[in-house]
RNA sequence: GGGGAGGUUCCCGAGUGGUCAAAGGGGGCAGACUGUAAAUCUGUUGCUUCGGCUUCGAAGGUUCAAAUCCUUCUCUCCCCA
């Protein structure tokens, strides 16, 4: 259980963290709840939520008990740290709806059936608190001076932030607080920029609790071509397969890039981390090898084992020919139709590779579009069935991106 | 409440009566090079039945013609109270 840290350090879950010589000990000594915050602000989860559910499954596995707080009240508010804009707000109805879609994602990481990690909402002690009261033992520990030197604030003032939104660290501030008095969580990890705010929970439950606790935070992942992480051109990547298909979700994985597969190996799997340091170290096409296979350890991961081999199975059928290709996106056309021909930028904007006709036109003009590895380039050409190859039309666009057309006897 | 500055295509940001579907950069897409990587270079980047159509916060108006001028509204930022 003493090394619970250090597989956090290990795998790079820790950038920053309050009296570590204390914090080692008190996890030391026996299992300890601790707490992350999550904003069920959409309906799926993304990538960029991933790496504090992670940590938290590190610490689970280590033996303690984590506390998945759902953001249920502060959803409804912005957080100002590193943010430019203010976040819309949503209805209680929609968070609620958010929650329950998001539970079973982080269930593919935390094991809430152990019965020691627990999903809370901080909409339970947010929603019905009263704003007097709240000044009166909450606010008042707060120095207005001391939050403006926080640096997530000191950026804002230079765009505007709005009161609501300079609430913010209050309200994570007493999530914190109810947390140690409810449940004696010691502990909240979360990404660097959440530091100003967690230690502001600390001070709050050090004020009124005169109780210790603790903070850790980790880097943010960034990706080292400066790409945000796990943005795709399309935005981000979800975990909800209607919103990201798993194809999309492990070719992501597969296309990373070179630098970064030992640290995503260590972040986004739970692979031994000697094992992470040498696929991480393969050079030349070997790394690719080991992309494959972050792809689909981490696909498995959040989808299942059984998408994740349709998922590399299709990239491999789509890649170098053979195999399942039903991994691949596809769609179903009607033999009837296909019969009487389609123009070559119906068939591709029909489908998911271009979004418009002018789209597609360009892809033709460019020389980017196939048709069962046909090069096709003129923008006038019809696909019939003369085309179909064993009963289906594998369209192309660019080198990486493919759409299957099944062909069916009914329309 | 008073005064000032602004809201431009995915983002940043030029444009102040026609030559503007709108400079430049970023991002995206495509091509070359490769390893389904990175970097680099090139092209491209509103929609379209290819006739046109819709875009510059919103609605009106002036004009042969507006992102550009006028009016009202709306939102943001700054200064003063």
């Amino acid at each position: 259980m003493s090394d619970a840290l250090d597989v956090l350090k290990q795998r790079g879950f820790f950038k920053q963290c309050t009296d570590e010589p204390g914090l080692r000990a008190k996890l030391a000594e026996g299992p300890q709840k601790f707490y992350i915050g999550l904003d069920p602000t959409g309906p799926s989860l993304h990538i960029g939520h991933l790496v504090p559910i992670y940590a938290s499954a590190h610490l689970q596995k280590a033996g303690h008990q984590p506390i998945i707080l759902m953001g249920g009240g502060t959803a409804r508010i912005g957080d100002p740290s590193g943010k430019t804009e203010m976040r819309q707000m949503i209805s209680y109805e929609q968070i609620d709806k958010n929650i329950a879609s998001q539970k079973p994602q982080i269930a593919k990481l935390i094991d809430f059936d152990s019965t020691n990690a627990l999903l809370a909402n901080n909409a339970d002690w947010l929603a019905p608190l009263n704003y007097i009261d709240f000044l009166r033992d909450i606010g008042r520990h707060f120095s207005v001076n001391r939050m403006l030197t926080f640096e997530a604030y000191k950026q804002r003032l230079e765009k505007g932030l709005s009161f609501i939104e300079f609430n913010y660290q209050l309200l994570q501030s007493y999530d914190f607080l109810e947390l140690f008095r409810r449940k004696n969580c010691i502990l909240q990890i979360g990404g660097d920029d959440q530091w100003g705010n967690i230690v502001a929970g600390m001070e709050l439950i050090r004020r009124v609790e005169s109780a210790e606790t603790y903070g850790l935070t980790f880097p943010l992942v960034t990706r080292s071509d400066g790409k945000k992480m796990g943005k795709t051109e399309k935005g981000a990547l979800f975990l909800d397969p209607s919103l990201t298909s798993v194809y999309d979700f492990y070719q992501y994985w597969r296309n990373v890039p070179d630098a970064d597969v030992e640290r995503f190996f260590l972040t986004f799997t739970f692979l031994p981390v000697e094992e992470c340091r040498n696929l991480g170290a393969a050079e030349g096409s070997d790394i690719n090898k080991s992309k494959e296979r972050l792809a689909y350890e981490v696909t498995a991961l959040l989808h299942g084992e059984k998408e994740a081999v349709k998922a590399r199975d299709g990239a491999k059928a789509a890649f170098s020919g053979g195999g399942d290709k039903t991994g691949i996106p596809s769609e179903k056309i009607g033999k009837t139709e296909l019969e009487a021909g389609i123009n070559i930028l119906d068939l591709f904007s029909r489908t998911s590779l271009c979004a418009s006709k002018s789209e597609a036109r360009r892809l033709v003009l460019q020389g980017g579009a196939r048709v069962n590895n046909v090069k096709i380039e003129d923008v006038e050409a019809f696909i019939d069935m003369t085309d179909a190859v064993d009963g289906e039309l594998m369209l192309k666009a660019g080198k990486k991106r493919f759409f299957r057309i099944e062909l069916t006897d009914r329309e």
